[in-house]
RNA sequence: GGAAGCGUGGCAGAGUGGUUGAAUGCACCGGUCUUGAAAACCGGCGUGGGGAAACCCAUCGUGAGUUCGAAUCUCACCGCUUCCGCCA
């Protein structure tokens, strides 16, 4: 959520700023709407003045023993001109703060303008696409027969599912632990372990809600508030500062989770209908850091620097884009995108997307830190993937296939298989 | 699932219808003192909003209600604690 100080102070430039990711404010309608608040809320505001200096005189009159009966009909027709008053003021403030809520992240000086995904910015890329003297197959291929079964969960959940056995599933579990652990011990980020299903306040904090409702599974409960199965782990280890003040000298926070993620997958019935790259579950590592505003910009190059360690520690190739205004998300102000390359499709896909939220989410979660004067601030927000498990899982089938049908295990992965060093 | 209790500022903790935004302590900020620090003493100190300012409004878990007036009374919800039952 946007600063309303920023609109009311500085409509034009964050009009401006708006528009270059594509979203077009309507500035005369919130111009409108706060002249309307501003003048309700004066009204609203001298009626309940008055109600209370009425109310200390009854109060004072009694304590000397006067009449009050003059006072009290004096103040007798007040009440409903009053709950009149307080109702509009309501009103246009909840129009406001929907109006608000809507509103996407004001991108960075930093990030280039751009319409589409062809105007991310490639700012790094590493490693070689491997050679290979036959055609590659893709993952779904080159999975099967160690157990990679998409059929057998389509039987038991429907499409965009996927069921793991044997060595899949061990190669599974092995990626997820070996991304963990380089990250605790590495890195320094704190090992957390969190609820999967959250509620509508959690979702509203992050910035899932309202405007992506369509995007996550949702779990009514009769007669209860209804929860949402978390689309990703930030939701959850985001949230866990919200409404919290906490000490400067603790910052940053770091925290890694490996969860599971549902998704929807609204609006994407054609795409990536085979496989396991678009899935409605799907587990993954995530980063994530609270910081002060001050480091904000560091943080995001070093959280990045850390997805970026799996992958060279996997020793898969990759590149690193700067997304352009109009393909970063609701939240973020900044994203880096890490694509892996995968040999079946001929392209880099994205196996995790690092981004800075400045205070957008600290501002929805009311999180905030306590620094030297004594003052409190909302914290500065970010994540990255470190890294989309299943999309790992298919990088190495795909960049590690050998033309025998085995698939070569990279070196950094062996301790978590066993010491394993090839499905074959 | 049954029973009881509790939710107040950064923290601890008073306050049970009236000039209470809220005692007190700690923490924090400024000052005096000191070679420096500590201690002691003096002053300040929640958050959000309106206003050029004086000042005003809101806010004691959330929401509704009673009242001229609610931190305080009523109801619902949320959360926490304790005991009993059940359970991986």
């Amino acid at each position: 959520m946007l600063d309303i100080q920023w609109l009311r102070n500085d409509l034009d430039e964050v009009t401006r700023r708006l528009a270059t990711r594509g979203y077009s404010l309507d500035a005369e309608g919130f111009s409108r709407l706060e002249a309307e608040r501003k003048a309700i809320q004066i009204r609203t505001q001298n009626l309940q003045a008055e109600r209370n200096s009425s109310s200390r005189a009854i109060g004072i009159a009694k304590s000397k023993g006067e009449d009050v009966a003059p006072i009290l009909a004096r103040v007798a027709d007040l009440g409903d001109e009053l709950k009149a008053a307080e109702t509009a003021l309501e009103a246009v403030q909840g129009h406001l703060e929907t109006l608000l809520a809507g509103i996407p992240n004001l991108p960075h000086p930093s990030v280039p303008v751009g319409d589409s995904e062809a105007d991310n910015v490639e700012v790094a890329r590493w490693g070689e696409s491997p050679v290979m003297a036959f055609a590659p197959r893709d993952h779904v291929d080159v999975g099967e027969p160690f157990g990679l079964d998409f059929e057998t969960a389509s039987r038991i959940a429907g499409a965009r599912f996927s069921l793991l056995r044997g060595p899949m599933a061990r190669l599974h579990r092995a990626l997820a632990q070996f991304m963990l652990d380089l990250h605790v011990s590495r890195h320094g980020y704190t090992e957390v372990y969190v609820p999967y299903l959250v509620n509508p306040a959690a979702m509203f904090g992050t910035g899932q809600l309202p405007k992506f409702e369509d995007d996550l599974f949702q779990v009514p409960r009769a007669g209860m508030e209804r929860m949402f199965l978390i689309p990703t782990a930030e939701v959850p280890v985001t949230n866990m500062v919200r409404e919290q003040i906490v000490a400067r000298e603790t910052l940053p926070l770091r925290f890694v989770a490996h969860t599971p993620c549902f998704r929807s997958e609204a609006g994407a019935y054609g795409r990536d209908t085979r496989g396991m790259i678009r899935q409605h579950q799907f587990d993954k590592v995530e980063l994530v850091q609270m910081v002060e505003p001050e480091q904000g910009e560091d943080a995001l190059e070093e959280l990045t620097g850390h997805a970026e360690a799996v992958l060279q520690a996997l020793e898969l190739p990759y590149r690193k884009m700067l997304l352009c205004t109009r393909d970063m998300g609701f939240s973020a102000a900044k994203t880096y995108d890490l694509e892996v390359w995968l040999p079946a499709q001929g392209t880099y896909r994205e196996i995790s997307s690092c981004s800075h939220f400045g205070a957008f989410q600290a501002r929805r979660m009311q999180a905030r830190y306590r620094h030297a004067q004594g003052r409190n601030d909302l914290l500065h927000t970010l994540n990255g993937s470190g890294l989309a498990i299943g999309r790992t899982l298919v990088a190495l089938l795909e960049n590690f296939q050998q033309a025998d049908g085995s698939v070569v295990l990279p070196d950094a992965l062996r301790p978590w298989m066993g010491g394993l060093d090839r499905l074959a």
